[in-house]
DNA sequence: TATGAATGAGTCTTCATTCAT
DNA sequence: AATGAATGAAGACTCATTCAT
């Protein structure tokens, strides 16, 4: 007699679960940034949140779901500081050196999840590997438009907005957490290096390095 | 300076044994760098080599053994250029713009493996581990040199050589392997202004570009 | 004549209390007959009832328990009309009509219990699986007894009664639901042609079809 | 650089490998008849066989693969069986008696993958689940075609074809399976007296029971 | 050189059940 | 009566590696 096959739906969850989940998912960043996502076994989780493997299933899902949660953190509040840069305007100088800083910040409270983001996305699969390219993509559109904005007043030298955007993201992303895996370091260490090096590289000859402290 | 990360007495090997190793070592990084190291199986590399699995343990020695393999395979080519321009001498700025083609002519040539380089690092263990973390900081070291020497020689402006250091390197490889993702792109299209946007960003005011063809 | 498998001193249970169990039964025999015993967990069950697990355990006992229930929610009415029919007389061919519409009259008001009666007694294991062993054995022997004395008064010819009584079981209960799989069937609609085709398939020349309706 | 999915196509395999997935799809099928499919497990098989869980998914694929393997193994016979009977002729009465030896041949032959394909059905999924429906379904349409026929040429009196040929499928094969597990048998004790039931159940006044032996 | 069967520890995940609240 | 977090053994399955041939 089988028949039907029901769909379900995601139960209700208590402040206190929603808590807890979290808190698992900050471990879980720490642990994938150590060893690495496949590295990492549900065994090792399960030790560091003194927690039995089913009821680590309680609050995960699965272990790729976890992943998911690393790299929504992350692009959520990536994308806020984005919109709020975007939202008070200025000119796109100030605008980029504000990005770079609102940046910075998500990078440097949490490390260990942008390390996850950048390091192993590609064990995402199927429709949230496209979820986050689609985000990712946003974001880079978002540097490239500013950046267009800046030649467009001639406050920037004339570029490739793309392979541009990609400059700066590279140097604020990889080159932040490449230092410091070396060194310990501040947000506010790199900020103001990171704005010189790349605004005094693309400005237009004499309205340069004014706009930034 | 070709360094190899083994140490056993090795058997000596046949020119053919040779040839197939490294033809294997190729098809591997192709593989690697699509679908990531841990989740490209044995039998995917003998399917792809058109080889039992026996057979291709003849050829590895193990799965780790090829992934450090790749590394070295990019990391000789990349000291090696490196160590040509600084034969070569001639000025910081000149030096830097010459470190930034030769570099960017191994990644264009072999960009698979040096995006395994760059993201399945963490796979290596041990003294492999070791041994490819002392490797990059020479190479690092090198490019922290020609700008320290700038610095001193006054072509530079007064920065943190270790931090820019690493801009520099974070714009040649990650940028353009991430340019190279989207977009079907050769190396001379990136070279000029990755050099353009780093050397103007670096350069003390009034020397600038000048030399950079 | 209902008979349960348990036996341990069960506390005293509040009317409401039977109510509810026997409703999560009901439930349960659906669920169980669309996906499968061993295919339905806990929590289709918890979410079926509207319960949290610790409640319904609160009713169920265990999930073995609940298909031991299901059983004899059956087997207790199945027994119930056969002993009617026996005590009501007659001759064999008519007990034989009469008992296979009792028995359709069982199958058609809870066609779900009886599907997960004969799909899965398998996963019944220890006690229980012999209680239903036996229970089973009782019912056909009564066919058999009926079989036997229509040969006995000549009604019907020689036939090797324990076989011939698997048949007209088989035809009444993996017929009937075999049929309502494809169709929406009611028992009228098969209790006749049943008959027919089995009674006249083992009366005696002559004797055959006047008694059936 | 994550781009490619290559689709995977089943490697040749040697016919000693395909002896020894025979002789495990055999064993498994007395497994699952005695057990049951779900109760039993991976490792169950591996004992059985003699064999590591690696080895013996060298053989396999998967569970459900095995499952469905022990299905194609019987339905295959049986079609086979069935479609031998057809080509050669004769009344329609005389045809019912050789599908039935033909199918009783098979279900004798193999009455462990039998029971397995008629007790475990629902643990196939998908179109595996799809592909068994549509065979089950095609073998009844040919009774029913048989039936049809019979009425036809006036041989069998005026019935539901499809109910009646739900009853001959339900006669040979639950009522063989049934008295098998309870008696020693032979399918000649029970090929002749189903014939004689079913036949004589089905036939016009007056026509009956000759053609039998 | 090459094969491919075999290994077996290890993977993620599920599940019936219990228990403190 | 009810909740839902926690348990932990067991589930199916994978994988790098070895070895007899």
């Amino acid at each position: 007699m089988p028949e039907t096959t029901e769909a379900k739906s995601e139960p209700r969850r208590s402040a206190k679960w929603v808590a807890r989940r979290e808190q698992i998912i900050d471990i879980a960043a720490t642990l994938f940034a150590e060893r690495g996502y496949h590295a990492t076994g549900i065994s090792d989780l399960c030790a560091a949140n003194e927690l039995g493997s089913g009821a680590l299933y309680h609050y995960i899902g699965s272990k790729e779901e976890l992943l998911a949660a690393i790299h929504d953190r992350c692009m959520d509040e990536v994308m806020a500081g984005a919109e709020k840069v975007i939202a008070s305007g200025g000119p796109p100088d100030q605008q980029l050196g504000s990005l770079g800083v609102a940046l910075l910040e998500v990078v440097a409270r949490h490390p260990e999840h942008v390390w996850v983001l950048i390091y192993e996305f590609p064990a995402l699969t199927g429709e949230r590997a496209h979820q986050f390219r689609v985000r990712r993509q946003a974001y880079e559109r978002i540097v490239e438009t500013i950046i267009e904005n800046g030649m467009t007043s001639g406050a920037f030298r004339s570029v490739d907005p793309s392979l541009t955007a990609r400059v700066w993201l590279g140097m604020h992303i990889y080159t932040y957490l490449s230092l410091r895996a070396s060194r310990s370091l501040s947000k506010e260490d790199v900020a103001q290096p990171f704005a010189e090096i790349f605004l005094s590289g693309i400005t237009s000859s004499g309205a340069a390095l004014d706009a930034q402290g």
